[in-house]
RNA sequence: GGCAUCGUGGCCGAGUGGCUAGGCACAGCUCUGCAAAAGCUUGUACAGCGGUUCGAAUCCGCUCGAUGCCUCCA
């Protein structure tokens, strides 16, 4: 018996704007899709956030016992400049401005996402294809929806015809918009003149000769549109529908919107049963951009090298951070925000420290059953992980008055205990403990004893000179001293 | 201008038509040689204006503000 056979899972379908009952197409498997980093630059926090939200989300799903296919891309191709760039692909871009091959800028940046990714502490998806990879699928679905008569060539591009397949199909399900606003709406836009409509985009776009990123094609030698690799490696691997899509709330439109009109117009089913939207971050209350200066790649955070924050914070806080927010809720990072996160840290994980110390008795004082219940249900709505770091401080509350020997915990409750608040702590929400392997250090251990046994003795003189001076050259140094009932302990912040 | 997601106490951030979120900060107390740590106790809310209701911060409308998107840009 697995455990999500006992849980009810609640999540929010962007699609019907509501939240849903949980049910997976097959049961027991979960096929989802989330869209991953363009690797031209660093990977943004932002960015960071929405992977972040969803490997939490992978990490829950697999807790309660699924068997899942999480599918994130790399899109190492495809996305254009702007349309002053005559439609240049950005990587080529920066490649050309940079003086390396295209494929060196997607390397590199690729390096970067994985390595921050990897300090974050996600799990690697069961599948990460990469555009570049799934050319062919991609001229397959093209050809399909040319022969269903919902795109047209023009001038070696292929465009979809948005006009045609909203007589047969709905586009703008997904965002709440109707074609008839969006055609009323339209800005002027240059270099658009082969579609038909500006609502149509790209499934092929030709290739210029100074073009770099060029594959040959039906229609001549060219790229694939931004929409369209999605659909392909998506549908390549978990099938004509599937369970979830996830991504940015920005993606919506028109990017998966897009998606939806392409898998319907080819091979004639929706796609996708649940989309699942992460929200924005912004920084001090404002959006985080490049230009106006209030923006933090995720390595600053981690070594300090910033004028924005005060010190440096350990990826494990920042993801704290993160969890104690609804993926769904704008999260506002501060300096502020970020402190108070990490002293909550630091709170979380000592008591899981003082576990194992605990005295057992012979009857408990704490409702595990009942805590446990709350924890999954804070979880089964909507990954609710900020209920969740509530209903886990219940915990440590208990176990630092347990510690104080003014309640007890029964043998069996304390192995319950620990194994679901580690459970939740390390497991789902993917947390750290001490990062500071010095922490675990015999000798350094061996060290901070020996000089708690000389305050202690200093104490027992009076010399409080002595043994503040120990305490407060040892609080200098991040590791701090508690006095307890039963003598002194310490911890390295 | 349109669409979307929001607007909660000093800060971050949940939630609900009437019943404690939680973390951090602040104050008092316990413990302590003094602190720290830990515990206990307490305070400050639901953008504004209308409406529905016995009752709304929670539902509806409008206003203001924030963020994202509006065709090739995470």
């Amino acid at each position: 018996m697995q455990l999500y056979q006992s849980q009810t899972l609640k999540i929010h379908n962007s699609l019907s704007g509501k939240k849903e009952v949980f049910k997976p197409l097959n049961e027991g498997h979960i096929g989802m899709y989330v869209c991953g980093p363009t690797v031209y630059s660093n990977v943004h926090l932002g960015n960071c956030r929405t992977f972040m939200s969803f490997d939490m989300i992978f990490r829950y799903f697999k807790h309660l016992g699924y068997k899942v296919r999480y599918v994130r891309n790399i899109t190492d191709a495809g996305h254009l400049v702007d349309d002053a760039e005559d439609g240049e692909d950005k990587i080529a871009k920066k490649a050309r401005l940079e003086k390396l091959e295209p494929m060196e800028v997607v390397q590199r940046y690729t390096v970067d996402f994985h390595n921050i990714l990897q300090k974050f502490n996600f799990l690697p998806p069961s599948i990460e294809p990469t555009a570049t990879g799934h050319i062919i699928e991609q001229i397959e679905i093209i050809k399909d929806i040319l022969d269903k008569e919902f795109a047209y060539e023009k001038n070696g591009s292929v465009y979809f015809d948005v006009s045609k397949f909203n007589e047969k199909h709905e586009y703008g399900k997904l965002s709440g918009r109707k074609l008839e606003d969006m055609i009323s709406n339209t800005r002027a836009l240059n270099a658009q003149e082969e579609k038909k409509n500006p609502q149509d985009f790209a499934l092929w776009k030709k290739a210029e000769p100074q073009h770099i990123m060029r594959w040959p094609s039906p229609w001549g030698d060219g790229f694939p549109g931004w929409h369209l690799e999605c659909t392909a490696m998506s549908t390549k691997y978990l099938g004509e529908t599937f369970d979830i899509h996830g991504g940015g709330m920005d993606l919506k439109f028109p990017h998966h919107e897009c998606e939806i009109a392409q898998a319907e117009a080819s091979n004639g089913q929706s796609p996708v049963r649940y989309w699942m939207h992460a929200n924005m971050l912004t920084m001090n209350g404002k959006k985080m951009a490049k230009s106006t200066g209030n923006n933090i790649l995720p390595g600053e955070i981690f070594s300090g090298d910033n004028n924005i924050l005060s010190k440096p914070f350990s990826p494990s806080v920042v993801r704290f951070f993160m969890m104690q927010a609804h993926y769904t809720s704008i999260l506002d990072l501060s300096n502020d925000a970020l402190l108070a996160s990490e002293k909550g840290h630091h709170k979380l994980m000592d008591a899981l420290d003082a576990i194992d110390h605990l005295e057992s008795s012979n009857s408990s004082d704490f409702d595990i059953e009942s805590w446990k219940n709350d924890c999954y249900a804070a979880m089964n709505d909507d990954f609710n992980t900020p209920i969740l770091i509530a209903k886990l401080f219940d915990a440590v509350k208990f176990i630092n008055i347990a510690k104080e020997g003014k309640q007890s915990i029964s043998a069996p409750d304390k192995i319950i205990l620990k194994e679901i608040l580690c459970g939740f702590v390390f497991e789902v929400l993917g947390l750290e403990g001490k990062t500071d392997e010095a922490a675990d250090s015999d000798k350094l251990s061996g060290v901070v004893e020996l000089l708690i046994q000389l305050r202690k003795d200093a104490r027992d003189n009076k010399d409080f000179a002595t043994s503040d001076k120990i305490r407060d050259q040892l609080a200098s140094l991040g590791i701090q001293l508690k006095d307890g009932k039963d003598g002194t302990t310490f911890s390295v912040l």
